[in-house]
DNA sequence: CTCGGCATCCTAT
DNA sequence: CTAACGATAGGATGCCGAG
């Protein structure tokens, strides 16, 4: 197979330049990317961070994933709009359905980002920076939001290239480019490696991308484990031979975690938030005609730390009572009453046969279902009907 | 020694 | 004064005990 071509697509600011464009669309004279402007949660309280920011509150040292009280603190101007996950999902499928056009070789990286193969399409479009330009500005055009491009032979480089300057551009990384372009970076900003990453290839005087690309694989191999030590050094130099792939890939994992108002040292109120958790998680499986074989629960001790206790049972579930019974039983075991900030669970080792087996014996099936009713309703009863209900906490729980 | 299971770490949006 | 701070998911890694 000869050479590639692949494009990145990423919706510049997403989440607050689809609120701009709602509001403008609703009559709003106020362009929210144009003054300092973030969507974040409800700023009273302790768990809200800024999700996304504009332009010009980048411009005041506000950063995402901080709290919000402290970006109001650098701009007490500074205009915070609550998540609305249901327009992004329209507006996310709406920019996506016009890149669909272009090709039908297309991966969902995110809501907000996508990859395109566009390799072979000399003859229809011989000119790929020109056809990235049109594909941004149409979507520019018709839907009212910008997007940056990036332009490469795989998806490393696209990725990275669609990261340089914003907003509204195209960006090319090419073999012969990465010297020039990538190279200089701090090793920080290649996809795949974080802070912690950054920080040991810091240590290793490893500081630009190009030190990496240069660094003797042995060396890597003494700090890091062989995949990263691998990728670290592939990705360095530009090279990724992952296809864009167009299916979704089933979930490995169900999981919900929910961060509290206060510190919570009783079990009973564990135990409710346990309860609603396992019937979010339940009816998610239930969804999906999927079953669990391994459940786990999550907790965040008021220092931070994260702590999780698991147990594969012998027969997967998707039923609420019954997770919920693990689920206590679990927290029973590891939890010695530290004052606790975060409470989660999640399903995983997840088993695709169950249903099927179950409609081989429709009798047996309308038998479990009731007994599942049940079990809802004596939990329901026991607890009150508040108890069956999620946890109304946090910032950027879906609907 | 290898493998499954588990806890934790790391990274991403 | 400092650190503070979400939800969700996938993969890597290291340890431990069973066979």
């Amino acid at each position: 197979m000869g050479e590639r071509l692949i494009f990145h697509v990423d919706v510049n600011s997403a989440f607050l330049s689809w609120e701009a464009v709602d509001r403008l669309s609703k009559g709003d004279t106020l362009d929210l990317r144009t003054v300092p402007s973030c969507v974040g949660g409800d700023p009273d309280k302790r768990t809200s961070i800024v999700s996304t920011k504009s332009i010009p509150a980048k411009k005041y040292g506000i950063v995402t994933g901080e709290p919000v009280a402290t970006a109001l603190r650098k701009c007490p101007e500074l205009i915070v709009v609550k998540p609305n996950f249901h327009l992004y999902q329209k507006m996310s499928h709406a920019f996506k359905s016009i890149l669909n056009e272009y090709t039908p070789l297309m991966q969902s990286f995110s809501i907000d980002e996508v990859f395109m193969d566009m390799s072979g399409m000399e003859l229809l479009h011989p000119d790929p920076i020109k056809l990235a330009h049109e594909m941004k500005d149409k979507i520019r055009d018709e839907l009212g939001f910008t997007v940056n491009v990036g332009v490469a032979n795989n998806k490393l480089c696209a990725k990275m290239a669609s990261d340089f300057e914003k907003p509204d551009k195209v960006h090319t990384l090419f073999p012969d480019e990465i010297k020039d372009k990538m190279w200089p970076l701090p090793v920080g900003e290649l996809f795949g490696c974080g802070q912690s990453t950054a920080k040991k290839l810091q240590e290793m005087h490893i500081k630009t991308i190009g030190d990496l690309a240069l660094a003797d694989e042995r060396f890597l191999l003494s700090v890091f484990g062989q995949k990263t030590a691998d990728y670290l050094h592939y990705a360095a130099n530009g090279i990724d031979d992952s296809p864009v792939v167009n299916e979704e890939r089933e979930a490995k994992s169900y999981s919900v975690e929910n961060t509290t108002q206060d510190d919570v040292t009783d079990f009973d109120t564990v135990n409710h938030l346990l309860l609603a958790e396992a019937d979010v998680v339940a009816s998610r499986l239930r969804a999906d005609e999927v079953k669990a074989f391994t459940i786990t629960v999550i907790y965040r001790t008021s220092d931070m730390k994260r702590h999780s206790h698991g147990r594969k049972i012998e027969n997967s579930t998707d039923i609420t009572s019954e997770i919920y019974d693990i689920a206590v039983d679990l927290m029973k075991e590891c939890w010695k009453g530290e004052p606790l900030r975060l409470i989660g669970l999640s399903a995983s080792d997840i088993d695709r046969d169950g249903f099927q087996q179950m409609s081989l014996f429709g009798e047996e099936e309308k038998e479990k279902q009731k007994k599942l009713d049940k079990a809802l309703d004596s939990i329901r009863n026991k607890y009150g009907n508040n108890s069956v209900m999620r946890a109304g906490i946090g910032v950027f729980r879906n609907d």
